[in-house]
DNA sequence: ATGAAAGCGCTAACAA
DNA sequence: TTGTTAGCGCTTTCAT
């Protein structure tokens, strides 16, 4: 039975014989391992391209004992924070010859439970498990292999995981603000349970202390264009002057709030500036004025834990708890009064 | 030298050896293969609950000439259209317990061919190829394995594509926008060489024909919402009522058009609906007001081009040219006047 | 510098 | 109904 589709079974056989050297010697030649006489590795070399000859990738792997394969676990399904991280990991993984495997968990603990022991099975060198935002997730517990979180950390500390520094982040905005003379700042965010909303405000309220400067008000809502209008309303209603700069929790939010204060007749950025989060483009670019907001550098952050999972599957020490990478602030309109 | 985590290689023989049978026997208790006593799968199956046994699904695939693994090739890089593409694909891919391998190939013919021959090289069972628009790209030509082509449609007729129908969901928005009393109809869109552009204008055309009803702008720009705003100062600049209802080529194209009008002192849907294209959430329920609009039902489009590779994998002929499924009509405030 | 042989962990045909 | 025996295609000692 099996498949029926043998045709193009060229074997390291096939092409020993045609070279005229043993299995063996194929391998050596091909992966370059062993003192072989360069004469013999072209021949070898010949001899394969001859016959188009597919080196099976199982085989091999199942002879060494390693895939060069990681698996690729979503919390929360694919978001679009996901992508971002995958291009990074692709980055890092490229790099080293291994490829992904792809399991999308969507939040459902028996769905990933499952995915979980399907990468086992398939014994894939690593693991990386990604969420969409920095809240922490349960650890996948103990593995006999590496695993990293990135962007989501899981809750035990033993584990290694990379995300972004969300109080830096907030440092940075606010320290701009303060740069271009705003002294009376407002922190606008989503829902207060999550972990980057309290993070984003203590790094805003920390840095609006060192810099001597005023925090005019918190509103915390959801991650919506409809909260950021609103909260927007609610900020202008306040009487002139009250607040001249504004720091969003994403750009949705500083998005909607843009245009909630145009519609009230409030000036971005000349009477007030306003700094999203995430560097969203399609949000960023298409706000009006086009937003300054904080990257969070989500390629790196990917490529970066895909290259110490390997790291690791190359024998290094995985290290443990959080690593926070800095995100970086960039610069548009809406914060910047010329 | 090899893996140093060999700590937990349990194999069919150890459970064999605790189940006191063979490991033919094995195979087959686990695999529900063949002829065998239910207390023995029993014994088998406790063995190797208690050894905490995890098949080997390397070792399986070198021996049943099968990988249970697709390659996920996308063209130009991950795009917010592959993530619900995905989706569908891993829901029906999971259900026939095969794994994804995914391969960005980020518009880079090069890379591309890499990832192929890497592909190819792990022996997956097949290939789907996701671009991101309905353009056409380059087919990746003859392969010994099947390939089906989803969203992007290859240049070869001789595969399969799968895709939505554009003409078709054109048609469906004019004829909501007449079905509400619209006569004056406008078509506003992306760059004119793009396949959607142009499939989606003629859907739109026939529609209009077809129902008796004027065409009276046809609007070709790019896929922003700043093009959707300076497509509304021009329709709004025409003397009041020459346009009661605009068709665009996106979501975000539409969202720019209707902050245009509002801004311009037009009102939507009162004097003029608008249905945009894509049900892209985050633009379409943004919107002032919420967007009425066509979706491509792009989960659905990945669920079917993945369980027709399944079918094909399993012997099932693939079938071949473009294969268009049709979109739906979401409706939300934009189109409806009160 | 190269060949021979064993083995990675599983499945599947054939025997018993 | 179960066990035995060959492989699947490659890598890797160990001889030569």
């Amino acid at each position: 039975m099996a498949s029926a589709r043998n045709e193009s079974a060229v074997t390291v056989r096939d092409v020993a014989q045609l070279a005229g050297v043993s299995p063996g010697t194929v391998s050596k030649a091909l992966n370059g391992q062993g003192q072989l006489r360069e004469e013999t590795r072209q021949r070898v070399q010949e001899a394969a391209d001859k016959l188009r000859f597919r080196p099976n990738q199982v085989a091999r792997s199942l002879a060494e004992g390693r895939t060069y394969t990681v698996g690729m676990l979503t919390s929360d399904s694919f978001g679009r924070f996901t992508l971002p991280l995958m291009e990074g990991i692709e980055d890092s993984l490229g790099a080293g010859k291994v490829s992904t495997l792809l399991c999308d968990g969507r939040g459902d603990p028996l769905r990933e439970r499952h995915y979980l022991a399907e990468l086992l099975n398939r014994r894939v060198d690593g693991i990386v498990v990604t969420g969409r935002r920095p809240d922490a997730r349960r650890s996948v517990g103990q593995l006999p292999i590496p695993v990293v979180y990135v962007l989501g950390r899981s809750d035990d500390p033993g584990d290694l995981s990379v995300t972004n520094d969300d109080e830096q982040g907030a440092r940075l905005a606010v320290e701009h603000l303060v740069a271009h003379g705003r002294t009376r700042l407002a922190y606008v965010s989503g829902p207060a349970h999550h972990l980057s909303t309290q993070l984003r405000q203590q790094g805003f309220e920390a840095a609006a202390a060192a810099a001597g400067v005023e925090v005019a008000d918190v509103l915390l809502g959801r991650w919506s264009e409809a909260w950021g209008r609103t909260a927007a309303q609610m900020l202008a209603r306040r009487t002139g002057g009250a607040v001249d700069a504004v720091f969003c929790g994403s750009d949705q939010i500083a998005r909607g709030l843009t245009d909630g204060l145009r519609e009230a007749g409030v000036r971005v950025p000349v009477e007030v500036s306003v700094v999203g989060f995430d560097n969203w483009d399609v949000m960023a670019e298409a706000a009006r004025p086009p937003l300054t907001t904080i990257d969070p550098r989500l390629v790196r952050l990917g490529r970066e834990s895909a290259s110490r999972l390997l790291a690791a599957i190359d024998g290094a020490e995985l290290g443990q708890g959080v690593v926070a990478q800095p995100c970086e602030l960039v610069i548009r309109e809406s914060s910047v009064p010329t």
